[in-house]
DNA sequence: CCGGACTCCTGGTTGC
DNA sequence: TGCAACCAGGAGTCCG
């Protein structure tokens, strides 16, 4: 289940080896693999092959690698900003992994999607798309405009996902005066990608934990200063998380593994059930919340009813 | 606008 | 020991 952390370090450790490369084949291995691409697996193949690559940019949990436009081969190209530009979209789903390895390594048995690349100072390095349970997949899709400011270009299908906590563009005001119009309960709005992106299960979990919050308090119930404070663990568990991955991955040989890379043993509460709360001792708990596990301290966490 | 149900999917775990 | 049922859940869609 990568959530912000896991695909940062993904995009991280994916920039030095795919900026400036180029995709000297491409293979599809499960066509289920391309479920957000619009179009046939022959379309994808045919478009991303000798296409240049960019940097890597995310937001939430979608990675793209923008693709330096056709016909703009010059270096001096500002690229991404010329009209019909495209990225190759990537979502890890819930067990997806992106590998950088040598051109002729073994490949995993699981692997859906193979691209070759070339690049300029590291010569050849493959590119697996690995995945498990196919809830991931890879797409070519058009840059759009974001609505918002700051202005940047954004694969369409990630168009209408918020920005997430860790971008310069998160304003903060503004989504909290978001959750306070939602008439829903917390942890779902902090699941809502449309609301806030990158939070997933288990950092929803510990964010809450850590702010002393009932999953389902309702949000309108949420005084600003407990909703502040909320933003800020969801920050600071994000953070944290993200500084344990960030070091522990090397730099061109990538194995970015989205299940191992789970920093576990940091949680709080997110499947901890039994064990005792880190905070006042008494067990943590875990019920069924919108289809999945909610882990949370019935004592430091309780529903709270105003008036 | 909101929530619930359903779909996608398979490896690891549990239970008989 | 063998096998089947169950479980994990991100995101999209549809429906009431």
């Amino acid at each position: 289940m990568p959530e912000l952390p896991e695909v940062e370090v993904v995009r991280a450790g994916l920039a030095p080896a795919v900026d400036g490369a180029t995709v000297t084949a491409v293979e599809v291995l499960d066509e289920r693999s391309l479920r957000r691409h619009r179009g046939p697996a022959e379309d994808f193949v045919e478009r991303l092959r000798g296409a240049r690559l960019r940097e890597p940019s995310r937001r939430g949990k979608f990675l793209w690698v923008p693709l330096v436009p056709r016909g703009a081969l010059g270096a001096e190209a500002p690229g991404a900003e010329a009209p019909g530009a495209e990225a190759l979209v990537v979502h890890l789903g819930m067990s997806g992994q992106v590998l950088l390895r040598a051109a002729d390594a073994p490949r995993d048995r699981l692997t859906r999607i193979v691209l070759d690349l070339a690049h300029p100072v590291h010569g050849p390095v493959r590119l697996d798309f690995v995945d498990q349970r196919i809830f991931g997949s890879m797409a070519l899709d058009a840059l759009v405009p974001t609505p918002d400011e700051p202005a940047e270009l954004i694969p369409s299908q990630v168009a209408h996902i918020a920005r997430d906590p860790i971008d310069p563009g998160f304003d903060d005001g503004r989504f909290l005066a978001a959750l306070r119009r939602r008439d829903t309960t917390i942890k779902r709005a902090l699941l809502d990608q449309t609301l806030v992106s990158g939070i997933g299960n288990i950092y929803a979990d510990e964010a809450l934990w850590a702010a002393r919050i009932h999953y389902d308090q309702p949000t309108r119930t949420l005084s600003r200063p407990r909703a502040a404070t909320l933003l800020a663990e969801v920050r600071h568990v994000l953070g944290r998380a993200l500084a344990e991955g960030g070091t522990s991955f090397d730099a061109l040989y990538v194995n970015v593994n989205g299940a191992s890379g789970y920093f576990s043993h940091s949680l709080n509460a997110y499947g901890q059930a039994g064990r005792p709360c880190p905070r006042c001792g008494r067990p943590i708990v875990r019920e069924q919340f919108m289809n999945r596990g909610s882990h949370f301290c019935r004592f430091c966490q309780r529903l709270r009813t105003p008036r």
